[in-house]
RNA sequence: GCUGCUUUAGCUCAGCUGGUAGAGCAUCUCAUUCGUAAUGAGAGGGUCAGGUGUUCAAGUCACCUAAGCAGCACCA
């Protein structure tokens, strides 16, 4: 006789045991007919789940949240079921919902082509019109491994016999296709809607294993309306648009050749933007009393031994030999570096912290399948720093990070920030002791900065525990930026020490920190959040003096000169050509100001700018317009 | 690295079933001196990613290599 509660706290009682379909037409049948699943206490059921026992019950429609996940994971089944339709050879391995939609992988030896998925599609679409019940079955472990066994599907045996003994194990049924799952699903296909599109195929590995068969994966997109999927599609052209790819080419920022695989051959004016992004972070590491160092590029790899970096990472490192047959290694990381110079003469414990920055440039052997424009590189400079500190000092530590990294982020325009705590991954150095101790002080740091964090298990660095920062951009993407790494392990295999109060000597803590994570990706991310637009005082072109005629270039070179005087990243365009077609030149060159001039500014002394993006213009005396431009340029306090 | 796709002028792209390259924009030249997102005319520009093969004949077909793209794996 279960009582149950809804939401708005009312309270319904029944004799018997209820299912979650009977709870809706019980409210109104509207809400049968809309409802997808329930929630009792908490639990996603299927709505013909039945509820033997007081709960607190919601009756899930596609409006709610949590009806996106249910929507996608259907999706992803129908699409399993038309694709075992079509081409029956098809083995069926797992299809989850996503970010954004669901994914199916699938074994079959003929590949997949883009005029398979259209057909795919347009069965999936009679699939869901053909509104098949959808109904879970419980099985026993020798039927369902039988079961697959006899259909050849492997891939789904090792899935059985990967269930722990004792978990129930599931099925759902629609029409004639049959998938393991744990569910829910809608009570039927038609709650799908046509709201989905599919989006692409490529190779995945089974269970994300690189040694085991690759699978193809269909991905398609999924939602409760074609409005919030066209929405979703003209996100994805915008996010095209942005791409820092095609924006670093039409702005001249930089180039990538086939010569330099991973490298950027930067333009004058793509160094320009790191060189300003560049002498900012600079000031805010001073402000925070940070020294700045500089260290090798190539170090015997004799060093990178005793830290430990040859043992996990020599694959992905570039060496070189000397002629006294030394093997030295191009640096990827810094490190090791920076212990160097801590070692440099005895530490007192008057000296800690030690905050020691360096823009260091790294090499690192990316696989080529990894690289992704000026994102991910094979040479990059990371905004590295490491602080060596006492134990006691790693919250206090973390916390002026943690402020040093939000006010960079909002100088750049990121509000928007999450934290992820990853702890020990499987391969490590260092013990147990020394990881529980790690863990804990950078919990305890979160806790005092009052950072709140999720759980990115087994993702730690190999010495230590690390918290990234992800930021999320403009148009919604997530970033994964900056770092903060508690470190025990590497100052004991470099030895570093101090001598602290009592004359003994200790090991101090590394906490190794990023902020923008690497210069050529944070531009990229920087690119693509702006759209190629960069505020006055990143633009590599702040503005452009323009003529209407020639007959004004006299007064043009002035202004020209008096804008380059007082600091401001100007150019000129004194062509013969129409106002209209240099207005629309330099505004396709995101340029943030235009000067423009003619008989009428140079008779009162003035300059016409015109702003990007804006139709009107603003006309100011000379040194009005010049203050306020540079005003306007000045990077934030 | 793995799977698939792609590679034609600086850029975006066309080139049917093999018969020896084309457009728009950009560039250059000339004319035009014009008030806020394209003035007109003309010219130049390509070992069709590289290589090997099939063929009387290859941008087009096959194979190899490289790079790029998407995803996977990787990311100190």
């Amino acid at each position: 006789m279960p009582n149950i509660t809804l939401p708005d706290g009312s309270v319904r009682k029944f004799d018997a045991s209820v299912t979650g379909l009977q709870l809706a037409n019980d409210i109104g049948p509207g809400l049968a007919k809309a409802a997808l699943m329930v929630l009792v206490d908490g639990v996603e059921c299927d709505l013909d789940h039945e509820i033997k026992q007081d709960s607190n019950v919601s009756l899930i429609t596609r409006s709610d949240d949590l009806a996106l996940k249910l929507i996608r994971h259907d999706c992803a089944h129908v699409m399993a079921a038309a694709v075992q339709e079509l081409f029956p050879e098809t083995q069926v391995t797992i299809g989850p919902s996503i970010e954004n939609g669901f994914y199916y992988d699938f074994f079959r030896k003929e590949r997949f082509s883009q005029d398979d998925l259209e057909t795919i599609e347009k069965r999936m679409h009679e699939l869901i019109d053909r509104d098949d019940k959808v109904k879970r079955e419980v099985w026993n472990r020798e039927r369902a491994i039988e079961h697959y066994k006899g259909l050849n599907e492997p891939f789904k045996v090792e899935l059985v016999e990967a269930i722990p003994e004792g978990e129930v194990l599931s099925f759902y049924r629609q029409g004639n296709f049959l998938d393991l799952c744990r569910g829910p699903h809608a009570p039927s296909t038609r709650h799908i809607g046509h709201a989905f599109k599919l989006m692409s195929v490529a190779g995945a590995y089974w269970r994300g294993d690189s040694s085991r068969p690759m699978l193809q994966r269909i991905y398609g997109t999924a939602w409760p309306d074609e409005k919030k999927l066209k929405a979703y599609l003209l996100m994805l052209e915008e996010a095209e648009k942005r791409d820092h790819r095609r924006l670093g080419r039409e702005l001249d920022l930089f180039h990538m050749q086939e010569e330099a695989v991973g490298s950027i051959f930067w333009h004058e004016k793509g160094w320009t933007l790191y060189r300003e992004i560049e002498a900012h972070v600079r000031r805010r590491l001073e402000a925070g009393a940070y020294r700045e160092v500089k260290t090798p590029q190539l170090i015997d790899k004799a060093l990178w031994e005793a830290s430990g970096h040859w043992d996990k990472f020599r694959e992905n490192m570039f060496t070189a030999e000397s002629e006294d047959d030394r093997t030295l290694a191009l640096k990827p990381m810094n490190c090791p570096g920076h212990v160097q110079i801590y070692k440099q003469g005895i530490k007192s414990y008057r000296d800690l912290p030690l905050r020691m920055a360096e823009f260091g440039s790294c090499h690192r052997n990316e696989p080529s399948g990894a690289l992704h424009g000026i994102m991910r590189v094979r040479a990059f400079t990371q905004d590295d720093a490491h602080i060596f500190c006492t134990d006691d000092q790693i919250t206090s530590e973390s916390i002026i990070f943690c402020d040093l990294l939000r006010q960079i982020y909002k100088d750049f325009g990121f509000e928007d920030i999450h934290v992820k705590f990853s702890d020990r991954p499987e391969v490590r150095a260092g013990d147990d002791s020394t990881w529980d101790r790690a863990e804990t002080a950078l919990r305890n740091a979160c806790d005092a900065a009052g950072l709140e964090t999720t759980l990115n298990p087994g993702e730690g660095a190999f010495y230590g525990p690390k918290l990234e920062f992800v930021l999320r951009d403009a148009i919604g993407r997530d970033w994964q930026c900056g770092t903060l790494q508690v470190d025990f392990v590497l100052p004991e295999r470099l030895d570093a020490n101090y001598i602290s109060q009592d004359g003994s000597k200790c090991r101090p803590v590394m906490l190794h920190r990023a902020v923008l994570g690497s210069m050529e990706r944070w531009i990229g991310i920087l690119i693509e959040q702006y759209s190629g637009r960069f505020p006055m005082w990143l633009a590599p072109v702040q503005g452009v003096v323009t003529t209407i005629t020639g007959d004004a270039d006299t007064y043009a070179n002035i202004v020209f000169e008096k804008c380059k005087k007082a600091g401001l990243r100007i150019g000129k365009d004194l062509r013969n050509e129409k106002i209209n077609y240099k207005i629309r030149e330099h505004s396709q060159a995101k340029i943030p100001a235009i000067l423009v001039v003619g008989e009428r500014e140079e008779d009162q002394g003035t300059v016409a700018i015109r702003r990007l993006g804006g139709k009107t213009q603003e006309i100011l005396a000379l040194d009005e317009a010049i203050n306020k431009l540079v005003q306007e340029s000045t990077p934030p306090e």
